[in-house]
DNA sequence: ATAACATTGTTGCAAATGCAACATGTATTT
DNA sequence: AAATACATGTTGCATTTGCAACAATGTTAT
């Protein structure tokens, strides 16, 4: 008796069964709707600087590669968003030490938690009927095991940040 | 007794906090993973020709627009990915009839296979990797709520496919 | 002390991506 | 029959995005 070495005998996996790819088609699917979303209700910021908004209202004083991290955009565009925002009045930027070393860091202002505050407004309805069509088992199951993917992954890749 | 009309009294979620942004954090990391994985074993097709790959090796004789409905893309950058996968041997396209109206179908060819096949095999072990981190019965959790968002976006979002 | 290295942020460039416009041909409406 | 709308694919362009190189500064090793 003989096991099988012809890799033909293997059951291939499709990548596009993969739940990572899955993953990579919702967001796609999540980002356009969030487009959408934004052309109707504002013209003012863009989808990512609400990100970078909402990160910043919930941490204060960090820096941009801090942002970068958790954004996970790299450096030079990191920047870039926050020249936007700066521009537009909505953070305001100061220099500091971190360990020692000269920082840019990034402060959310009045107005831009006024325009954050106001967007988020705008979008309850349709968050909450997006987490709606799940239990909230199911939601904190979503949530854990997106967490153990980053987490996981964050173990085997460098992100170059 | 009145009920309280200020908004400042209604919890305000975050949308860092959301079920959508944590989905797009966790697909970034899947993306920055898969672009590692194809520079350390494949210089011959990249991450995106690969899931076109498959999905004409799991569909026969799909038109360009069907084929970018499914990988989610526009039909300008479905056309650029073929034309690239034409040109290197990996699919064949044709001239057909669909409802009545010609269009440019394609099929994955024998190379086609073969190299999809032995790109499969090489991710084998970081998919289980990825898949061992989970019980099957989170998986198929996971798997479902991505699908019911995607349900659930599809009849809100116009793609513009 | 000096060299090598690490951290942070910026700039420039190239690749990827999306969008609008167009060309072609079919279906539908008037 | 003519006009309008729809479906498919292509082209051009503008925006987004990532990457590599650089400057400035601080840390570590020799």
């Amino acid at each position: 008796m003989t096991m099988p070495t012809n890799t033909d005998n293997i059951k291939i996996m499709h990548y596009t069964d993969s739940p990572s790819y899955e993953l990579e088609l919702t967001s796609r699917y999540c980002k356009a709707l969030l487009i959408q979303l934004f052309n109707q209700v504002c013209s003012e910021i863009s989808p990512e600087e609400f990100a970078v908004l909402d990160t910043l209202c919930c941490n204060k004083g960090l820096c941009q590669r801090d942002i970068a991290k958790l954004i996970l955009k790299d450096r030079a565009n990191t920047g870039r968003v926050l020249d936007s925002l700066e521009k537009k009045g909505f953070i305001k930027r100061y220099n500091d030490l971190k360990n020692n070393r000269m920082v840019r860091k990034t402060d959310i202002t009045k107005e831009g938690r006024e325009i954050l505050k106001e967007l988020t407004l705008r979008f309850q309805p349709i968050h909450e009927r997006m987490c709606k069509i799940f239990s909230n088992e199911d939601i904190l199951i979503l949530r854990a095991s997106l967490k153990k993917m980053r987490d996981a992954i964050s173990k085997i890749v460098d992100m170059h940040i």
